[in-house]
DNA sequence: TTTTGAGTTGTTCGA
DNA sequence: GTCGAACAACTCAAA
């Protein structure tokens, strides 16, 4: 009998631990370990800049699990693939799905060509804990409010999530030798110095994602329904960005998680990992989410689309430091905590009435974790054009919002040292303090520290009224 | 088919 | 200072 050769395709499934397609390709005989940077279908969807640095340390650290011997292509995955099928005479095709419609689109298409070419194909499911299409309401049609999604339709109605897989035990991998054959070939690092900044925030790669998860196990979940409000704490996973490139599965941090003894701050993290699949659940059955507001009538909203006011809010100079603040995280670490996502959001939308479009763009290229469906979900869950949307009125104060969750400052003085100096009791209102406390903080407003570009009472009006 | 209750994360105002 | 109502009306899910 010949032996069998498999290419095991890695997408956003950068890890070997619990891989199901790789793990059967490994079973069964050798196998060609590659990765593909599509260049070719993404069309809008091309990575943004802090992905694509993640990524490129990502595959550097899978690389060396796999002894070096994963292969790097750049181009179209289906003329690609043709081309080592033949060369190697490979008798199957393996990948795990990725679920954004650019994708389903693609792969459906190269299932098919490669089906008539009589190779196997075999995909598997890596990424979610439910698929889209199990999860339906008794009418047959999607859910599209959250709770009655994840309680009735994937705790109660839905199959249990797939148990994790432990690493493939005998490897045979097949290297093409060749000049080219190496990461800096996908060109992934940005020219300027921006990466630099990131290394020292984050630590990329299947063994750290393990690492950041049974961190968070030993001290961050134990608190997690409250400490995850507040963005100057430690409580939340930062899991995101693992999760998203694959180094790490949400079956098995479901599985972890699930194993701890049950409470509320547990049941709350799992119902993350719920919101994490509904947005996929709503991007697989509203395909046009990433560009149309899903509540319709929010198309004729009138958007003012200040371009002045954007560039203040990228560059964290509104004037209101809990914002500032969050905006800088994000030109600084790649990441903002969930909170202030939300008061950053809710101020771009409603206080400064620009698009959600503009925020969900320069999210796409800032955040290591950029996510299509997250993302997408998340911008219009903000500006309460989404399925199971905030409603209009909820507009967040960005002064009360730090008081209330940045009691202590520490996050917004970790980011925003002009104001260093001021007592917390202006820390949120610069504009509000009488002048000897702003020159005894050096502060001086206008110069080293910018006065409101909006004001909030008339904004949240204007908002109020356009809804 | 009709009915009923609910819908992640908020703020403001006035008693 | 605290508390409840109002901020609108609609859509969704399930009985």
């Amino acid at each position: 009998m010949n032996k069998k050769i498999t290419i095991h395709w890695f997408i956003q499934d950068l890890r070997l631990h619990d891989n199901p397609s790789f793990y059967s390709a490994s079973e069964e005989g050798e196998v060609i370990p590659i990765f593909i940077l599509d260049n070719v279908n993404t069309q809008k969807y091309q990575l943004g800049s802090a992905s694509k640095w993640w990524l490129h340390y990502s595959l550097l650290s899978l690389q060396k699990s796999l002894g070096g011997k994963l292969n790097y292509f750049i181009g179209d995955p289906k003329e690609i693939l043709i081309k080592l099928i033949d060369k190697y005479k490979v008798t199957a095709v393996n990948w795990n799905r990725c679920y954004e419609p650019w994708q389903i689109k693609r792969d459906e298409n190269l299932r098919k060509i490669l089906l008539e070419k009589g190779i196997e194909v075999n995909t598997y499911n890596s990424s979610l804990l439910w698929e889209p299409w199990d999860i339906l309401k008794s009418d047959g049609t999607p859910y599209k409010v959250f709770t009655p999604f994840y309680k009735n339709g994937c705790l109660v109605g839905g199959i249990s999530p797939r148990k994790s897989l432990s690493k493939p035990k005998n490897l045979q991998l097949i290297f093409q030798q060749s000049n080219d054959n190496s990461v800096s070939i996908l060109n992934l690092l940005p020219k300027n110095n921006w990466g630099k900044k990131l290394e020292k925030y984050w630590k990329i790669g299947e063994k750290n994602a393990l690492d950041t998860l049974k961190s968070f196990i030993e001290s961050g979940i134990k608190n997690y329904k409250e400490g995850r409000n507040f963005p100057g704490e430690n409580f939340v996973s930062t899991l995101s960005p693992h999760i998203h490139f694959g180094e790490i599965s949400p079956n098995l941090i479901w599985e972890k998680i699930s194993s701890l003894h049950s409470d509320e701050n547990t049941n709350h993290f799992l119902s993350e990992l719920g919101w994490r699949e509904f947005s996929y659940y709503l991007l697989y059955h509203f395909p046009h989410m990433p560009e149309k507001n899903l509540q319709k009538k929010f198309d004729k909203f009138s958007w003012q689309n200040n371009k002045s006011y954007f560039e203040a809010w990228k560059k964290g100079k509104t004037g209101y430091p809990i914002v500032d603040a969050g905006m800088r995280q994000l030109w600084e670490t790649g990441y903002i905590h969930n909170r202030v996502r939300m008061i950053v959001g809710s101020f771009l939308v409603k206080n400064l009435l620009l698009h959600w479009h503009y925020g969900a763009e320069w999210f796409w290229d800032c955040l290591v974790d950029a996510d299509l469906a997250s993302n997408s979900f998340g911008w219009q869950w903000i500006a309460g054009c989404g399925a199971d949307a905030a409603p209009y009125f909820r507009i967040f104060n960005p002064i009360i919002q730090g008081e209330k969750f940045d009691v202590d400052g520490k996050y917004t003085k970790r980011y925003l040292l002009e104001l260093e100096n001021l007592p917390n009791k202006y820390l949120f209102c610069p504009w509000k303090a009488p002048k000897a406390i702003l020159d005894k903080a050096g502060v001086i407003l206008g110069v080293n520290y910018p006065y409101p570009i909006v004001d909030l009472k008339e904004s949240r009006n204007l908002a109020l009224k356009a809804y």
